[in-house]
DNA sequence: ACAGGGTTCAAACGATTGTTTGAATCAGGC
DNA sequence: GCCTGATTCAAACAATCGTTTGAACCCTGT
């Protein structure tokens, strides 16, 4: 069989997940990725049709290892409280701040995603009719007053990923001079305590009569 | 005097902010600039020393406008209530889904930085130590408790305008198929009001407890 | 041993990027 | 009238991008 395609292709998915992670798609280079995997330049469009076709097969496995692994399963999100349910999302989602683990790896890419959606990512959620939103939107909705918009839901859920994404797609920046915050664990506890508590205790006001628009 | 160099500033200066707005910094390239602009190639390095130049320029021109007209005036956030000064912020920040004036391009700029800062951007934000983030720590505090930590603060801040960035970046996405959103007056005006209430709601519990963690 | 298909390789291709060049053009001062 | 400095211009530069090429390689089946 082809032993050896197999090997060369799993080279170029780990070493192109690890920089579409850490740059995001667009500024990764296909001989950034190459030289990482150590194959050779035309490797990527022998074995995969290009950069794009590239992507979208490292979307592919990022999306199914984080549906099956997220805090977004379904039957975990049954068997706790709403706020438990809640707060294990947002850490999910904060994870890449502490961590640099595979799974890490996945939700930063989508993060990337989520500030400037590339071509190939939004053909990518056309395939797949389940968005990773829906499982946002469904624990939102658990704190929404029961007759809110499906539109309504939806823009919750779009601000509660956002705010978790902007952390983690600028966790060097953070980091540094103007802001000087160390990322630690406590640091990261306390940032998804606050994304949470926010949500908790402002979600089921998000339907309550028009503010004057003065 | 050097009149003629002015006049073609300006011309640049004025399809620079409509490309960044738009696309961002990276993704607008010099001879867009000049074509939109109906100047000379070389122009761009003549007057400004390059694009990062021409940039740092437009950086300090969208800076200076969005201060002195912002919803983040000190003066007229004292004359309001805190809730009032709130979603008149939040309603700016999310104006470039209505209006495509020059302020509205000006928000747009920033909303791409706060996605992935440039090199430029840090440099410029490291000159400028008032921030146009402080004024949004200040709105914050007001709903907080008074003995919060300046990090939390500011976390709330970055939350804050987060919200407000990701629909100003895709805007166009989302009006588009999966998600379908009808972008006027009345939906933005319901997308304010959602962002503040959340907000208004949620910031005074931000301290509370520690949520167990699992 | 040989042929053939899957895989690797170094090199080049064509397109696009920001920048530089050197001549051409224009203005105003002596 | 002519010189000087500022400004414009078409053209080229060097670097980078994703992709293609065609020969080399290696393993397998006959």
């Amino acid at each position: 069989m082809t032993r050896p395609a197999e090997y060369t292709r799993n080279l170029i998915i780990k070493a192109a997940v690890a920089l579409f992670a850490e740059k995001g798609f667009e500024r990764s280079s296909v001989r950034d990725i190459v030289t990482k995997a150590r194959v050779n330049q035309a490797a990527i469009n022998y074995h995969f049709k290009g950069k794009d076709g590239l992507y979208f097969e490292v979307l592919k496995i990022a999306f199914e290892r984080l549906t099956e692994n997220a805090g977004v399963d379904a039957g975990e999100l049954k068997s706790l409280s709403p706020e438990q349910a809640l707060r294990r999302f947002v850490g999910h989602q904060l994870r890449p701040l502490l961590f640099q683990d595979e799974l890490s790896r996945y939700i930063r890419m989508f993060a990337w995603e989520s500030a400037h959606p590339s071509k190939v990512f939004r053909k990518f959620i056309a395939g797949n009719t389940t968005s990773y939103l829906s499982g946002a939107v469904d624990l939102v909705r658990r704190f929404l007053p029961p007759d809110t918009q499906e539109r309504a839901a939806l823009c919750a859920a779009i601000c509660l990923m956002g705010q978790c994404s902007v952390f983690v797609r600028n966790r060097d920046l953070f980091a540094q001079d103007p802001f000087r915050m160390t990322i630690d664990e406590p640091f990261v506890d306390e940032l998804a305590d606050l994304i949470t508590r926010v949500a908790i205790g402002g979600l089921p006001h998000a339907e309550d009569a028009r503010l004057t628009t003065a």
